[in-house]
This record gives structure tokens, sequence and C-alpha cells, in this order.
DNA sequence: ATAGTAAGTTACATAAAGTAAGTTAAATAC
DNA sequence: GTATTTAACTTACTTTATGTAACTTACTAT
């Protein structure tokens, strides 16, 4: 047996979810709609790979992004349907890491 | 605003998932005690990374290695307490994965 | 003796992420 | 009206992570 026998639709889900970021991105944004700059300093992400997930998730059909044509341009983020249907596995994360994380600095 | 302002223990938790393979190791030992070989092709990852994966796991308190002294020796990885107690996280995204990914070649 | 298996490790190559400076366009600030 | 600031990125470069393939060690089977 070389062949990996995983589902690959569940593969395909935690590809995504194991990918640096994106899950902090997606639980920024089911607190609404948000600018480039207001993700990047809640999460401490640097703008290129911010960029990056924001096209990904985009292309995926998590994220939508609206031009504002206000003065100066705008451009807001937000959820899609399927972006907000991943709410339930941020908080059953959420919820596991209050009852089972600790943190202090002897420990990574 | 500079510092980000998200939850430190979810942080945390979603660092370790978001780490690549991490979640399939684990939904993969959610099937029971298993060793080094069985859990690499199972899920196609490198010997070398399913190396670091599991002593990574191991520091952190989600699996367990037990060395059987049978001739030759075998090797079991098995989840702790603490690594079992994910499962409600692996099995939420495996529902989401059921809901909304679809496998084709046309779309990422 | 020769080959095979399990559980890794090592050396090297490629890809992803981080850092910091630069870009564009419009909006104040002086 | 020139100079600075802000938003939303992009570019160039460095560091870290991951992948690939060959090697190791200890035992077993042929």
């Amino acid at each position: 047996m070389t062949q990996p026998n995983i589902c690959p639709k569940f593969e395909k889900a935690i590809s995504i979810l194991s990918q640096r970021w994106t899950g902090l991105v997606i639980y920024q944004l089911l607190n609404g709609t948000q600018r480039f700059n207001e993700i990047q300093s809640a999460i401490g992400i640097s703008g290129k790979v911010l960029s990056d997930r924001l096209k990904d998730l985009e292309q995926k059909g998590l994220v939508k992004r609206d031009v504002i044509p206000d003065t100066p341009v705008v451009i807001e983020y937000s959820l899609t349907d399927k972006g907000r249907s991943m709410e339930p596995i941020l908080k059953t994360i959420e919820q596991w890491a209050l009852d089972w994380m600790q943190v202090d600095e002897t420990q990574q």
C-alpha cells in the first residue's frame, strides 16, 4: 500500500485549513466585513501573505472582495456563504483551545 | 493598532492545525494505534516530515510513542487523551468537507 | 551470503513565509 | 503647490519548511 486512502474531500478541506493563516483570516472575517489593513493588524500577518491568502480564498469561493467606489476607493473583504459555513469548524477549535491549551512560556 | 488581538489559546490551537500534515496524522490515528509505515502509506507523507510531526506531536502531548520490545522492536503511535480530544474538530471538518467540497480537476 | 523490512536520518533541492522597502493614487497639512 | 500620510498592495531578498531520494541499523527470511 503506497497510495493514500483518505477521502479526497476531507483531504481538500484539511489542506485549506492547514495552510498557514487561512484559519485565522476566516475566523477574523466571522466578525464581519473588514478592510485589508484591519485584518492585517488584527491577526499580525504580513501584507504579502495576506494578499496571497485573500486571493486564494476568493478563488476558492470562501471570501468576497468588494470595491467600494468611494473616494479614495475602499476595498472590503467578507465571507461568502461557503466561507461562513466554516464557522462551526472555527468554533469547535475555539472551544478545544479553551479546554486544552495553556499559554505559558515553558511549553511550546 | 499593530498588535494582534486574537485569543492566545485559539492562536496556539490554530497554529497546531495549520501546520501541514498535523491534522491528517491525528485524523489517521483516530482509527487506533498505528506504526510509522502505516501512517506514512495511509496519508502519503514523506518519512522525514512524518518523523518531524510525530516528535512535535509527542512533545505537545497529543501523541504517545510506545516501544514494544518484540523482536525486532515494534514502535506504536497512538493518541493521548488530549490528542483524542481533537476528534470533534476533525469530525466537524469532515462534515464540512462532505457538505461543501467538490472534487474535480477544473477547480483547485 | 543476499535480500528484505521497519523505523528512521542525512544531504540536497524546491517551495512557502517573513521582512522591509517601494508603488500608486488620492487626501490632507503646511 | 510641495510634502506627508494613508490604503492596498507589490517587489526583492532572506529564512524556514517541505519534498526527494539515498543511506543506516538491526533483525529476519531465502
